[in-house]
DNA sequence: TTGAAAGCGCTAACAG
DNA sequence: CTGTTAGCGCTTTCAA
C-alpha cells in the first residue's frame, strides 16, 4: 500500500520486514556532528601508525577555553588536548597508546565519552581525588576547595561515570536480574513492577529476561545474569517439570550462589515431597493471613453468619484459607462458619451453593476459596433468584485471572507487586554468615478488595 | 499474628517491615561452603601483609586432581593453586598484588569466580589464545589442538565470562534500555514484552526502568542507562508536559546520542506544531493501514454497507482511521460508508447511533473509531432493542483499556508487542552515516481481532 | 597461529 | 586530605 504516515508529505517508503510497516526519515532537530576533521589520529597528516601516540595524555590542564560543554553541538571538547600530547611529550603517563579508540570512534561517528581522567585533569587534581568526589559513597573526605573544582569540571564536561568500569573495579555491579515467563501476562507484569520498585529504592537497575516457559531459555538467561554479575536474581513462574531440567536449574542456581549471588523464587511452595531444594529463598502468598483479614473486613461490614465453599477437603491451599478465615472470625469474636466441601471447579461451587440454599441458609455472606467456586455459586444464586448482594453477599479468593462476569466480585487479590518487592528485598538483604545455607521464606498476605458483591449489613 | 507458613512446624517468626509478613528459615539443600580455612592469604600463618603475594599466579598448570568441576559442592577448585604461588615464587607475572581480593572474598564467603586467566593457565596457553577461543565472535583462528585444550579447561572449571569486563574492554555493552511509566499497565507490559523478544533475538539483555510519570525519575533512569552504556534505548509513555521538562529530556537524549546511543520513542506522533524534536526515532501505530485491514476483514465476512461513527471531525487520529477504512472498502470494491460525526465520548457514540437508527439504517455493520464511541453505540442499540450482532454488527478501534462490558467487541488492537519489537530493531539498526541526523519513523498497523460482536453475512 | 603487553575507566589500598 | 599505583577481567593490537 505504501502510504507515508506524516500527513501528506511524500517520502520514499521502503518496505521493511514483513512489508507490514512503513518507514520514513526526516531531518530532525539534532545538530550534525562536526563535519570537519575526525577527532583522533587518523588523518592528521603524519603517517606514523605505531610510535605516534595519538591518544596520549598531557599532564597539564587544558588551559582556558576548553570545555564550555553541557551540550556542545558539533564541538570537540575533550578531544583537543589529545592532540597536544605529541607536543609536550606525553607527560606523566606512559605514552604509547595505539590509536584504536580514536579510530573506532571515527567509524561510529560518536565522540569519545568524557572520562574521570578528563575531569581530574581539567580540575587539576589526581584521578583518585576526582574519584573520591564523583565516585560512589559520595561524602568522602576531600577538601571543599578541591571538591568544588572537581564538581565544576565534571559539570562543565558533562561527565557521566562509566558504570561498567565502576562495576569491574569495584567488583560488584549495580544490576539485579528478574526472570519471568514473559510480561504479557499481567500477573508477571505486576510482579515485575514490584521488583522494579524495590530496585529503584535501592538504586539498582533491573535486567529482565523472559523465559517463555522454555527451560533452555531460562537457563540461558540465568547464565547471562550470572555473567553480568547481577547481585541478586528474582525468579517467578519457572517450573521445571522433568527431573533433568530441575537438576540443571539447580546446578545453575548453585553456581550463582557460589559466586556470591542470591536468588529468590516467587510463587507457591512446592507440594510437599517434591524436590524443591533449589538454593533460592522463597516468597509465597500468605493465604492464611489473607483469609483472616477477609474475615475481619467482612465482620466489619456487619456480617455475622458465613458459609464457606471450601472445595475438596484435601486441597492444602484451600485448607489454609479456610483455617485462616475461621481464625479471623474467631479473632472478631464470631462463631465458626458453615463449611461446604465440593469439587474445586465451577460445578462444585454451584452444587455447594445449591446445597446451602436447600438447607435453608441463614448465612448473609458466602466465601469461596477460589474464583472458580465463586463463579459457580454466583450462577446458582442467579438461577435460584437470590440477588447478590441484597440477599447474599459473596467473596472469594482471586487467584488466577478473574472471569469477566465476576468483575464486581469482592476478592482477596494475590499480592503480586508486594511479592516482587519483597523478593528483591530478601535477595539483597545479606543472609548472615550462618552455615549451612538456610532457605528463607517470606509470606505476604493478599490484599482484600471489597467490591459490589458484598453489602454492608446493619 | 505470627503463625508460620509451612504446615504446623513452628519457627521463630521475627516480624519484618510492615509486620505484615512472616519469615522463616529452613535448612536447604545447598551444601555448606567449605568450612575449613578461608581460601585466601589470611590465616596462612605467615604474617607478611604487604610483600607476600597471597594471590600470585603460578605459571604451571595445576597438575592432576584439580578441577573436576561442573558442580563441585563445597570444594575449593581454583583456590588451591593460589596457595602454591608463594612456593614457586610468582612465576612470570609481576608478583605484587595486595591481598584485597582474597580478603573481601573471605568476608562475603564466596569463592572467587573463575577467570579467563584461570582457564588459560589450566590449558597452558596465553590469555590471548583463551580469549580468542572463548571470546565473542567465536570462530577466530586458533589451532584445533589449542582450541580444544582451552574449551576443555573452561568446561572443567565451569568458566563463565565476566560480561562486565568484556564490555569495558570491548567498549560496548550488551545492554539495551527500556523506559516506561511502569509495568502494571498491561499496555506497557505488552510493549515491554515485545522489546524483550527483540532483544533476545539479538542476544542483548534489557534493562527496564519505571519512570512512574515523574520527569525527574525518567531523567534519572535515562542517565543510568547512558552510564551503563546501553546500546539503545526504547522510550514509551514519556510525556513531558512543560517546556522545561521537554528541554531537559531533549538534552539528555542528545547526550546519549552524542555518545553513540540510539533512542527510539514509541507512541503517537506529537500533534503537529508541538516541539517534538527529540533526537529519537519513532514507532507509531499505523491507523490508516489498520483501518483498511478492518474494512477488508469485515468485507470478507460478507458485510457490504457500513456506518462509521467518526467522532469529532477535527480529530486527526479519527480522520486517519476513517480515511483508511474508506480506502479499505474501496480496495474491496465496496462503496463508501455512511459517516456520522459526533462528540468523541460515550455520549457521542450513543447519539450518533441513535441518529443512524432513526434515519432507518440499511448498514449491517457499525464501526466506531474509538472504544468509547462503541460503548455508547452499544448502549443505544441495546436500548432500542437492536440485537448485536444479529441485527447489527459492531467493530471499533481498541485504544485504551476496553471496558469489560464490551469484552466481546471486535476491535483493532494496538500492536503493542510489535511496536516494542520494531522499536528495538530500529534502534539497533545502524542509522547510516547520513548527516545531518534524520529521524526515522516506522508505522506498525494494529491487529484486527474479530469477536462475537460481528457476524458473518450470507 | 600464538604470545606479550597495553589498555578500557574506575576503585581502593597505601604512602605521604 | 591528597597523590601514586596496582589492579578488576577481558579484548585487541603488534610482533614473532
Amino acid at each position: 500500500m505504501g502510504r507515508n504516515i506524516v500527513g501528506d508529505r511524500v517520502a520514499g517508503n521502503r518496505h521493511d520486514r514483513s512489508s507490514d510497516e512503513h518507514e520514513e526519515s526526516a531531518t530532525g532537530g539534532l545538530p550534525a556532528a562536526a563535519p570537519g576533521a575526525p577527532a583522533g589520529g587518523t588523518g592528521t597528516g603524519t603517517d606514523v601508525p605505531a610510535s605516534h601516540p595519538p591518544d596520549g595524555r598531557s599532564g597539564a590542564d587544558p588551559g582556558p577555553g576548553v570545555g564550555t560543554a553541557e551540550a556542545r553541538p558539533g564541538g570537540r571538547a575533550p578531544g583537543h588536548d589529545r592532540r597536544r600530547a605529541a607536543l609536550d611529550g606525553g607527560g606523566r603517563r606512559r605514552a604509547s597508546r595505539a590509536g584504536r579508540g580514536a579510530r573506532a570512534r571515527t567509524i561510529r561517528n560518536a565522540r569519545r565519552a568524557v572520562t574521570l581522567d578528563d575531569v581530574a585533569r581539567l580540575a587539576g587534581v589526581s584521578l583518585a581525588t576526582a574519584s573520591r568526589v564523583l565516585g560512589p559513597g559520595s561524602a568522602r573526605r576531600v577538601g571543599s576547595e578541591l571538591r568544588e573544582r572537581v564538581e565544576r569540571a565534571a559539570r562543565q564536561l558533562g561527565y557521566t561515570p562509566n558504570l561498567v568500569a565502576r562495576s569491574l573495579a569495584h567488583g560488584a555491579s549495580d544490576l539485579v536480574g528478574l526472570l519471568v515467563p514473559g510480561l504479557s501476562d499481567p500477573q508477571f507484569a505486576a510482579l515485575a513492577d514490584g521488583v522494579l520498585r524495590a530496585a529503584e529504592r535501592d538504586g539498582l537497575a533491573v535486567l529482565v529476561g523472559a523465559g517463555r516457559r522454555d527451560p533452555e531459555r531460562e537457563l540461558a538467561h540465568l547464565a547471562t545474569l550470572r555473567a553480568q554479575r547481577a547481585r541478586a536474581i528474582v525468579l517467578a513462574g519457572i517450573e521445571t517439570a522433568d527431573a533433568h531440567g530441575a537438576a540443571r536449574l539447580r546446578a545453575e542456581l548453585e553456581r550463582y550462589h557460589a559466586t556470591g549471588g542470591r536468588a529468590v523464587r516467587v510463587g507457591r511452595a512446592a507440594p510437599a515431597g517434591e524436590a524443591d531444594d533449589l538454593p533460592a529463598d522463597l516468597v509465597v502468598p500468605d493465604d492464611r493471613e489473607a483469609a483472616a483479614r477477609l474475615a475481619q473486613a467482612l465482620a466489619a461490614l456487619g456480617h455475622r453468619r458465613f458459609a464457606v465453599l471450601a472445595g475438596p477437603s484435601e486441597h492444602a491451599e484451600a485448607r489454609e484459607r479456610v483455617a485462616g478465615f475461621i481464625a479471623g472470625l474467631a479473632g472478631a469474636g464470631l462463631p465458626a462458619p458453615r463449611i461446604l466441601h465440593a469439587s474445586g471447579d465451577r460445578e462444585g461451587g454451584r452444587a455447594a451453593a445449591e446445597r446451602l440454599l436447600a438447607a435453608g441458609a441463614d448465612a448473609t455472606c458466602l466465601v469461596a476459596v477460589s474464583a472458580a467456586l465463586a463463579a459457580g455459586a454466583l450462577a446458582a444464586l442467579r438461577d435460584r433468584g437470590v440477588p447478590v448482594p441484597e440477599a447474599m453477599s459473596v467473596a472469594a479468593f482471586g487467584d488466577g485471572p478473574v472471569p469477566p462476569e465476576v468483575s464486581s466480585l469482592t476478592v482477596v487479590r494475590p499480592p503480586l507487586e508486594r511479592m516482587g518487592e519483597r523478593a528483591l528485598d530478601l535477595a539483597l538483604r545479606p543472609a548472615g554468615a550462618a552455615e549451612p545455607y538456610r532457605r528463607r521464606v517470606v509470606a505476604v498476605p493478599g490484599e482484600v478488595v471489597i467490591r459490589e458483591s458484598v453489602r454492608r449489613i446493619g
